[in-house]
DNA sequence: TTGTACGCGTTATCAG
DNA sequence: CTGATAACGCGTACAA
């Protein structure tokens, strides 16, 4: 590990004309940097990225948080944030929110403490008033869901719009009975998206009815119920639109067992390939990810350049078998 | 941001005391320790990471290596490696390596330059010799597939055995011609589960027939071409072991439009929800993960230890109904 | 038990 | 165009 200093003595120059060299100052004479240059390869010279991060106080890494990277739609988004960085020599530093709302503040303050140059957060509360003062030190996009009680980058996707769809679609296919599941309204994707599937039921003249919602179905045995559930309302529920990926995939078994007709927001890994196939709006989370990453490293270039703060991408309704099942 | 200077001067102490309160040493006063600790609370002193990384020459970060993060089962990899950090205070960095065997050696040196604290792998090429310099200086751990050229920690799953079992299952089925599916030979664990699945063929008195292995099914239009070509062998294939999740997953379409039974080693969202739902040998991707961390934080805190390099886990047959179709 | 002095590798400032 | 000097915040060695 040589370190600048030995370079130099080796180039017999100084220090900090190697560390001009380095950061392509171009008050270098072409001879002098050949010299330089020469000596750095003659030593397998690495600068130490503690020593500038130290020095400057940023270090090469961009944070990126998501509830879960399991889930093939956050993983997506880690996945081309990871690439973009990659593409401007930084290191991505992952963290897992989990589901509990209250894991989200130290987690965050956890990673902006190590002074990322940017971090992307795909967020699971609505107070974000806590990362004001880190705000104004280091950029932060949001992806997936806007930021609450806080002005800052936001991708998001048209969630209202995308459920309007999706329902819209049933009620096309003859469905004036139809349920909504999801896993709890506090997210306000979630919140969003039920937005739009009420809004379905009143373009097309339908009565909404709140028995109609069937939540806590992000499991397995929560999915089941929640669809036991609206089955047993005696309202003649005919068809569902599942508002989250996670719960449609819980969902999954149940819908097997018992068919009826599903659309669902958020498309999935063989989703296509089920029986019934799975008609979904589909989302597009690499984009999301790699917008974000994009951004930051702009924010990070022009701190003070004046940029549209919230980014709503569309959704594509994507037909399969799920939403022709009849009554 | 208050330094420790800072906190120093508000105590009425040096630095250095400060410091020694940071670090739990004992050799302080208890009075002295209450003062400092009260002036760090004032102050809302946060320690300077890069500092301290600076100082000691290793940041509180552990890297983790997958071949693709958006894959199930490297992600649950991710995802333990990440969780048992945490509970060490430390940061998790992500790299993706892609499938190119190329871009291993500069991804894996570009994290490694970082000075982390450790770093898991699960690798795609078999040679490592050129990690040797690094490996004496920071704890690495390989988790799916072993170094190569390299003795380092392992962290492995039972690939031969899992693959006769899975064999041996469909023989039990009756069947005689069983083909092979894969992605490349070139991964040591696929070669592995060739070579159990040739023990179960073996076992059975069953010849080998090369034209039974039909390679590149890692995408769908890559599986449904190898199915095809077995079914086109004139052999009478019956039965396919799929030898990887990834290649398991790009057949679904192939097999669920031409049944043939089926035994596949990994498990996957929703295998257990297709039509036929997929009978496999189940690897433990999240035990691997923690496993792995774990000897990381062991291997720094005691470097001279004597610990068991190889550690092999067993697998679990899973039986769903994919074997059972006949022929 | 506590403090002093120094250095880790890099870069900013300012002088030459 | 180039170099000397200082400084970033912390920890180690040694002294008191």
């Amino acid at each position: 590990m040589a370190t600048m200093r030995e370079v130099a003595a080796a180039a017999g120059v100084s220090p900090k004309t190697v560390s001009r060299v380095l950061n392509d100052d171009p008050h270098v004479l072409p001879a002098t940097r050949r010299q330089v240059e020469e000596s750095m390869r003659a030593l397998d010279y690495v600068p130490n990225l503690f020593a500038t991060a130290f020095r400057s106080g940023r270090s090469p890494v961009v944070g990126v948080a998501v509830p879960d990277i399991v889930d093939p739609f956050f993983a997506a988004i880690v996945n081309a944030v990871e690439e973009a960085a990659l593409a401007e020599d930084l290191s991505t530093l992952v963290t897992s929110l989990g589901h509990d709302p209250a894991r989200e503040r130290p987690a965050l303050e956890s990673v902006l403490r190590r002074q990322l140059s940017g971090l992307v957060v795909a967020p699971i509360t609505n107070d974000h008033a806590f990362l004001k003062p880190w705000a104004a030190r280091i950029p932060i996009a949001f992806v997936d869901r806007a930021p609450g009680g806080l002005v800052a980058d936001a991708f998001l996707q048209d969630d209202r719009g995308g459920a309007r769809e999706a329902t819209a679609h049933l009620i096309g296919h003859g469905h004036t009975r139809i349920g909504f599941l999801g896993d709890a309204l506090s997210a306000p994707t979630i919140a969003a998206r039920l937005e739009g599937y009420q809004e379905a039921l009143a373009d097309a003249g339908l009565s909404f009815d709140p028995a109609l919602v069937a939540l806590g179905a992000a499991t397995r045995p929560g999915a089941a119920d929640a669809l036991a559930r609206l089955r047993a309302t005696g309202l003649g529920v005919t068809a569902v639109f599942s508002s989250d990926a996670r719960c449609t995939m819980a969902a999954v078994p149940a819908i097997t067992a018992h068919p009826i007709a599903l659309t669902a927001f958020g498309d999935f890994p063989l989703a296509d390939s089920l029986t019934p196939s799975i008609t979904v709006v589909a989302q597009d989370p690499a984009t999301l990810g790699r917008l974000a990453a994009a951004r930051l490293v702009e924010r990070a270039a022009h701190p003070g350049r004046r940029l549209r703060r919230r980014t709503v991408l569309p959704v594509a309704l994507v037909e399969r078998d799920s939403c022709r099942i009849p009554a």
